[in-house]
DNA sequence: TACTGCGTTCAGTCCGTACTGAACGGAATC
DNA sequence: GATTCCGTTCAGTACGGACTGAACGCAGTA
């Protein structure tokens, strides 16, 4: 039964509601391999009217100063967050920047389609290698034949992949 | 220099091209939340003409047979790899089924559209959630209309993620 | 210049989990 | 039925990385 305490200081998130989206942001992140506390931070200042600083971030989810410096500075990074100086207080401050489409776009420019680009430059580079290969003696003809068919194949797959970078950036 | 060794037993992937096939895709599986084996075994298998047991996997891979069973049947349960019978060879064997783009198609279908759809739901639940919170005190009138649109946000970008569907469903 | 309040940095701890070795069960061969 | 040869299961280990607490640096304040 959470209801606000007066006097006392709060040492948590006392809504249910953002709580839970608090703790959801915090899964994905862990599924994607991100940690948990840079969902919990940033699902923290999505649902925060006014900007909240480092110390109240760190008490409300209950984790370090230390996490919540590391934490922020990586959501800044990506231009997820975004520093905000409150007049009359020397602490940082920090808000949610909600298009979190325009951060998927981005992740995928800076992440997705580089190495997107660079397998496919390596596999075509692969081929060569396995020639290499089937020369020395460390692969028979069948088998280097079939190699290639195989990367062939991956590199059909590339292509539609990174067919897709259009399509998201017109959708998102 | 690894040239093909006749009498001795091969305990390791004698060629270079195949050797950086299966690191890319050991780290790929890494880097997505799963085992290094698992997509160690599936690219050895990509690249494999005839299909393998469970024991040369082990070997050629330098892990364990546990490692392989459970990697094995994993892989198998995503239909990325199939087990074969070798006429007069009691082992197992296995192959790898080359289309990568349906095995991302069934893992859209099964892993991240099920989990977009309930999010959605949670979505929509979750403001009743916060109306409770505003109700008890938990949150103010403006907190509470705050949250309120920003969940509008994220109701919308789950819509659009969801558009995604049938493009996929088209390219690859 | 000393002091306080802030954020960052870093060594150390803790936790989740991938992986292993050994024990187990089951089928084929004798 | 005994034995051998498989694959699977499970307890235990090892490893990576997230998180913490304390020390540090750096501004502002007296």
């Amino acid at each position: 039964m959470p209801v606000a305490r007066p006097g006392a200081a709060p040492p948590t998130v006392h809504s249910r509601g953002r709580r839970s989206v608090i703790e959801a942001a915090g899964n994905l992140c862990r599924r994607v391999g991100l940690p948990r506390t840079v969902g919990q931070i940033y699902g923290l200042l999505f649902l925060s009217p006014q900007p909240l600083s480092l110390e109240s971030i760190a008490e409300q989810l209950g984790i370090s100063k230390a996490s919540v410096s590391t934490g922020t500075r990586q959501l800044a990074s990506w231009g997820a967050i975004r520093q905000v100086w409150v007049p009359g207080n020397r602490k940082d401050h920090f808000e949610a920047i909600p298009e979190i489409g325009g951060l998927i776009r981005s992740a995928y420019r800076q992440i997705v389609k580089p190495r997107l680009d660079a397998s496919q430059k390596r596999a075509t580079a692969l081929i060569e290698v396995l020639r290499q290969d089937y020369e020395t003696g460390a692969l028979t003809k069948e088998e280097f034949d079939f190699c290639c068919r195989r990367m062939h194949t991956l590199s059909r797959l590339q292509k539609g992949l990174q067919s897709f970078a259009p399509l998201l950036e017109q959708i998102l």
